[in-house]
DNA sequence: CTTGACCTTCCCCCGTACTGGAAGGTCCAT
DNA sequence: ATGGACCTTCCAGTACGGGGGAAGGTCAAG
């Protein structure tokens, strides 16, 4: 199947699919004798694991680590639960960083609701910041 | 004062205080005869100001728009005061976002923890994601 | 007078995941 | 044979906040 085919099968878009293959994620696909690139229609399995892969909050680069220890032979399982540790761990960071900074932002804007102009000064800017 | 004596009174260095020059966020400083920036050492509460922005999750762009109205000789009280406003709704979606991700992360990461390889197949490439 | 630290402008580079567009070739139907 | 939809490669740009380094000028100390 064509490169259009396939990326509308897979819900993505033909640009998208070059850029991947370019980034090592997709093997270099065959192509027919005129130069199209000619997909097996079972690629959509691969891009659906990259989908997958960034509903989970992965980088490319490291979908592509997986990619790479399946395509060497290997079973990347204990590899996945790696990331998937390391990942988990910085999600739980950006969340209680973003509540932090919710709480500094509620705060400095429950101050502004009620501006008393007259008592800032240009020095500083503005006192509600 | 000089560009790289500022840069470290206010705890930046001499190139951010030049990039923030092109981008609006400092006024062009005055010249010194041999064309050396020359400096007020006032111009670090702007600075200040610029890292307290920052520090509240405000783009630079944000911070410059606060600026101007304060350099247009208005009070930029009702504009500060929306930004946060924004600012907190969009912080606020981050973190359900994030949470949200957390629990499928969590979820994905518990099924990988005690893997059986031996019920994987190559074609979805590693079923624990 | 020279050395070293500082300054100037300039343009390119980082990461992230694409997207847009130009210039040209191909496939298929009419 | 011609039109339109598709394909190819390559180059550039997006947002964000700077950083790196070259080529050259300047300043103060020794």
């Amino acid at each position: 199947m064509r490169i259009g085919e396939l990326a509308e099968a897979a819900g993505t878009t033909a640009k998208t699919l070059r850029f991947y293959e370019e980034q090592g994620l997709l093997p270099a696909a065959e192509r027919t004798a005129s130069g199209y690139r000619d997909y097996d229609p079972e690629a959509a399995t691969r891009i659906d694991f990259i989908h997958r892969g960034q509903a989970a909050g992965l980088t490319l680069a490291q979908i592509k680590q997986i990619l790479d220890i399946r395509d060497g032979g290997e079973i990347p399982c204990g590899h996945v639960r790696d990331l998937l540790d390391v990942r988990l761990k910085d999600i739980e960071r950006q969340i209680s960083d973003l509540v932090s900074l919710r709480d500094n932002v509620a705060a400095l804007r429950d101050a502004a609701a009620e501006p008393e102009p007259e008592t800032c000064n240009a020095d500083e800017v503005c006192r509600y910041l």
